[in-house]
RNA sequence: CGGGGCGUGGCGCAGCCUGGUAGCGCGCUUGUUUUGGGUACAAGAGGCCCCCGGUUCGAAUCCGGGCGCCCCGACCA
């Protein structure tokens, strides 16, 4: 992409609405901006990001073998009433009303709808396990939208649901999802910790949170520092990786148990603050009870299925994960969720040979690329780019053009590379 | 929902107390400059001063009401 072309809107000041980090960097290297309370557009480069963190969720999905499918951001009051929570919900809640006078609401989660849905289809027990998810808008009225995306009333939100005969086989799910969920954040370049959690709203009796670390989270964490040497990726055996994940000690400050946190030994022990970005949940019967989903068992008796819960706040992990990779000068992103993997800067737009380079590094690197072609000054080119955080910049100016070299800049370490034009793009695809 | 604050060109702000139809920095446009880490020179464009009403000869400024936004607290992916 040609920066001269694109609409990357880069502040040079903060708006006076940003108070943490992630919001101002996100306003500052044009991604986002609002539109009203807690309510945000994506720009192109924002978009890219977004798109990004919600592919490697569908992957991971997909791979635990979760099914993918969507359902609408509007749903029937009538279908919230059969679980007894419209009334339960509250404000959170908005509430609509069509021209026909039907009572309708902007979805804030959508555990009675895969119900209703699943209920309508499923007839027998040899028809589960099923395990569905979808990645949808959700808008829940928050009395107090703030830190930008972190806290927005609408919401990008991966949910998925499962469905089972007995318990034991709604835990397998649950287990499987952990992993999942620690593979997709650790591909995401972030540490997200599992720790147990109050089940809230929703209800039931297991379920734990994820939290990325970072200063600016909204929740007190207390964890092992065993944690730091968990590697999901490597980890093929759902079992051994949930034992792992749960014996070791992480708690939110809600369920932080003191006399468990003291026998850890003191070198070990760590606090902090964390940013939730997923949780997952086991509920049991809740919702298939209430809803009246049963299917037919082998010996011809009714069963409510065991169901359970699983979300990534796929919007709010922008700024979780630019809350926890920035520095003074801007974003850092981690390369699997970077808008573009490489800026190219060209020092001196219209010289016949960075001109040529530059195009032909744009070309190679395509959607990876994006090209700073503007007759901007050098310096401005460089704030930019590191404000914007591509993992790499390729710079390219008249004195290293003319040896055919280029200079690499590492954005993380700030490593600098003196390269040939095919080095830096081995190193920037590699 | 309780407490605090803000609303003036695209962004950041001053002006308001002590009414006389608006100013600064950045950005933007044009020309010059050919520039190696937001920092050159010159000229220029751009404002329903959030909205409605009131007071006044006159309102960005004073008064009333409304809307929007932010911060702290209680609540949540």
């Amino acid at each position: 992409m040609r920066l001269s072309q694109s609409l990357i809107p880069t502040l040079k000041e903060t708006p006076a609405e940003a108070q943490i980090a992630s919001h101002r960097l996100m306003l500052r290297a044009g991604l986002v901006r609002q539109m009203a309370s807690g309510i945000y557009a994506w720009l192109p480069a924002g978009h890219r990001v977004l798109s990004k963190i919600a592919n490697i969720v569908r992957e991971e999905q997909d791979a635990a073998g979760v099914q993918e499918m969507l359902m609408p951001t509007i749903q029937s009051a009538d279908l919230w009433r059969e679980s007894g929570r419209y009334d339960a919900y509250g404000k959170e809640m908005l509430r609509i009303t069509d021209r026909h006078e039907r009572e309708l609401l902007y979805g804030p989660t959508n555990e009675e709808m895969i119900t209703a849905i699943v209920r309508d289809s499923v007839k027998s027990y040899r028809e589960l396990p099923q395990m569905l998810y979808h990645i949808q808008w959700k808008f829940r009225d928050e009395v107090r939208p703030r830190f930008g995306v972190l806290r927005g009333r609408e919401f990008l939100m991966k949910d998925a649901y499962s469905f089972d005969l007995d318990k034991a086989g709604a835990v397998v799910a649950y287990k499987k999802m952990m992993l999942a969920y620690m593979r997709t954040f650790q591909r995401m370049g972030i540490t997200a910790i599992p720790m147990r959690a109050d089940t809230g709203q929703i209800g039931g009796d297991l379920s734990h949170e994820f939290h990325v670390l970072a200063p600016t989270g909204e929740s007190g964490v207390f964890y092992d520092a065993a944690f730091e040497t968990g590697d999901a990726l490597a980890s093929d055996n759902v079992e051994t990786f949930y034992e792992q994940m749960t014996t070791i000690y992480a708690a939110t400050d809600e369920k932080h148990d003191v006399a468990a946190w003291e026998k850890i030994p003191e070198e070990r022990r760590r606090e902090g603050r964390g940013i939730e970005v997923g949780q997952i949940f086991y509920f049991g019967k809740k919702y298939s009870e209430t809803m009246n989903f049963g299917v037919v068992g082998p010996d011809g008796n009714k069963i409510f299925p065991e169901m359970g819960s699983y979300g990534i706040g796929v919007s709010r992990l922008v700024g979780a994960i630019i809350e926890a990779s920035h520095d003074e000068a801007g974003i850092i992103w981690p390369d699997a969720v970077a808008p573009f993997r490489a800026a190219i800067l060209n020092l001196r737009q219209g010289d016949a040979t960075t001109d040529k380079i530059c195009a032909d590094l744009h070309a190679r690197l395509g959607a990876d690329g994006l090209y700073d072609d503007r007759e901007e000054r050098a310096g401005q080119k460089f704030a930019e780019a590191d404000l914007m955080g591509h993992p790499w910049q390729i710079i390219v100016g008249p004195r290293g053009a003319a040896n055919g070299q280029v200079e690499l800049k590492r954005r993380a370490t700030g490593e600098r590379f003196e390269l040939s034009v095919e080095d830096a793009l081995a190193k920037v695809l590699g």
